[in-house]
DNA sequence: CCTATATTGTCAATAAAATTGACAAATACT
DNA sequence: AGTATTTGTCAATTTTATTGACAATATAGG
């Protein structure tokens, strides 16, 4: 962070190790976008999977956001009496039920995805498409290598 | 993280949001290496910290590693306790010391990084230098502009 | 069909990381 | 010198997430 690293092993290992300060502050700029919307972070995670899976059952979203069910199970609580997500009966399988978001929780959702996209369209223009492409891929490939077993 | 996104602020978008599932299984490799070592997570941190700035007060670890000097205080004293790092008279400063590794702190703290750096090289090898080199810009960049106030 | 095993839901306790508040001591500024 | 800022310290709290335990349901093998 100080001075750049060397050797690429070094430079991979210099960026893995700034992700937590880099988390640090993307969550303080959240907050502020989820500031006035009563959305908890882990609120905002779970509406962002049931979006881009329109339709999950409990073990399928905790298996998207990589966590624990019983928070999963928590969150999902949360939202379904602040009615942003709501039960559909699974036909195959009794309790294990679909969760969908209603469409105010729908409208919540793209409504906070969109003030920050605004924002970082701004930091996308510092950028190539390459290199953002590299980086996504490299985010990707990282997450999935790293949550695997070895 | 599903399907690709289409445009490049939706691809840096959805590479920023992958940082946290990414953070969460970074944390659980990392603890398997600080399994034996009796080190927390914030412990590491700061010892990384006083690594990278060889002799820094509790404010200039703070600055570093963008936290909280309540925490950093609370970091240091535990790390005082085990004499992994130890403290320096500032003659600038009567209050305020400076932070210095113990040969033990030292020994530790670049043992943790050599193990890692041994699982680092592995994904290293799946890149390119010019995508590890764009990565490790792209944190930096993000990092910085995120911090900073806009 | 029946039993063993795995999956899922639910309730509770706990932990880790970090923040916030409050106040005193030291320093910097003018 | 006097005021504002920085720094250290102690305590309480918050947020995020994990772990343990147990019951209900599903799944697979005999």
């Amino acid at each position: 962070m100080l001075k750049k690293p060397k050797t690429k092993p070094e430079m991979l290992y210099a960026g893995i190790q700034m992700t937590r300060p880099l988390l640090r502050t993307i969550s303080n700029r959240v907050e502020a976008d989820l500031e006035g919307t009563d959305l908890t972070v882990g609120q905002r995670a779970v509406l962002e999977a049931a979006l881009a899976l329109e339709q999950a059952t409990a073990p399928q979203l905790t298996d998207f956001l990589q966590l624990k069910r019983q928070f999963v199970a928590k969150v999902l609580k949360e939202l379904l009496d602040k009615e942003q997500v709501e039960q559909m009966s699974n036909p195959r399988h009794k309790r294990s039920v679909f969760y969908c978001l209603t469409p105010s929780g729908k409208a919540l959702i793209k409504k906070v995805r969109k003030a920050e996209m605004k924002r970082i369209e701004e930091f996308a223009k510092v950028f190539s498409e390459e290199e953002v492409e590299t980086y996504y891929r490299m985010q990707c490939v990282l997450n999935d290598a790293l949550s695997k077993r070895s």
